[in-house]
DNA sequence: GTGAGATCGAACCGCTCGGTTCCATCATGG
DNA sequence: CCATGATGGAACCGAGCGGTTCGATCTCAC
């Protein structure tokens, strides 16, 4: 039967439960490990409504890739933020929420950083350079807040560790990988403010 | 025409030569970029051929990470050996040949951490589990040798700032990620030698 | 109340996938 | 010198792929 009888028809609705329910299974299963069919069934929707909304399963992807980096950035910037102005609680914030996303059943690391593995060309992998662009400028936000004399080195210090610890809690299996890089975030960062001679 | 006229009958050596071209197609075009057909067309071998040699696609596959697993590792700690044994020479040595990898045409990140990005499954996962508790071993023996408290703590550290400045040399296109870690371990190091008040 | 549009369900398309099989051909070891 | 087996080439298989189309049905804005 087509449209349920009771059905709410709102197509903004629509398609956000679509991108809802495609985020989760495109991330757990990989890009290439489920086919539109599955997806449409998974969703609740048909063929014609994904496709009218999303034009092909590229679009798609693209569409899930930009919502969730988007996403993953504020909710990052967001435990940053209300952590202070204090540099040391702005770091340790930010990895202390990174330890609860590790250790979250069905962590399978970086959504867009998978994505740009399976798929090295647009549009993964510009959207990848932008999310990790986006991690770059809060850190260096954050190392210049500390008045060191490099903000910018310090910066890619902070995102070359949430990287590796993201790998790391993923293949190893070691949530507390974000520990490692909280100690070692700190400890840079008081390096920097006061460098050995 | 099967068996070419003037052809060198050695099955172990068509295996490596498979294995070889297999390794090379499947980083770069993915895991699932690539078919079984085109595949054997590229490697100049038949169906047939790899499929006596591999048994499906998927142990091609584990063979070609296993094998690219061994030797990267092998890699690496040739660098670090060959550095002598003071543990800053060590460390630099891995990191400055990290540093040639990265800026090397067709770089897409590590083979065996995007395979294991692509297919979240066996044999991918443990290859990877495998692959990260190599590095570790090695970087563990490096802090040992500092005679650091606790080597395992910065060991774990150096293992972090390698599959971050691999994963920001990728898809940041920045092979200087590579002196980013570098400079990161170093201090890591002092600090861990000379802990502050 | 009526027309526009959203949606479902299903059938359908051409293609490619991983994998199997058969056969002619040739090198090689005994 | 002969039997074994490695190989290439091609045909073939069923399944699933991404994508399109159609018609029935229902909601909703006007």
């Amino acid at each position: 039967m087509p449209v349920p009888k009771g059905a709410t028809l709102d197509p903004a609705r629509t398609r956000e439960a679509i991108l809802e329910s495609a985020t989760a299974l495109l991330y757990e299963r990989g890009l290439d490990g489920i086919g539109v069919a599955e997806l449409c069934a998974a969703v609740g929707a048909s063929k014609e409504t994904l496709y009218r909304h999303f034009g092909s399963k590229d679009g798609l992807i693209e569409a899930v890739l930009e919502n969730r980096s988007r996403r993953v950035l504020a909710w990052i910037a967001d435990a940053a933020a209300s952590a202070g102005a204090a540099p040391k609680a702005r770091l340790t914030a930010v990895f202390r929420a990174l330890a609860t996303w590790y250790a979250a059943p069905g962590f399978r690391g970086c959504a867009i950083v998978n994505a740009a593995a399976q798929r090295h060309t647009s549009p993964a992998t510009p959207i990848a350079a932008r999310h990790l662009a986006g991690y770059l400028d809060l850190f260096t936000d954050i190392a210049r807040a500390t008045g060191v004399p490099e903000p910018e080195a310090l910066g890619r210090q902070f995102l070359v560790l949430l990287q590796g610890a993201t790998v790391v809690a993923d293949h190893l299996a070691a949530p507390e990988a974000a520990d490692t890089a909280l100690s070692a975030a700190l400890t840079l960062l008081e390096a920097a403010r006061e460098p050995r001679p």
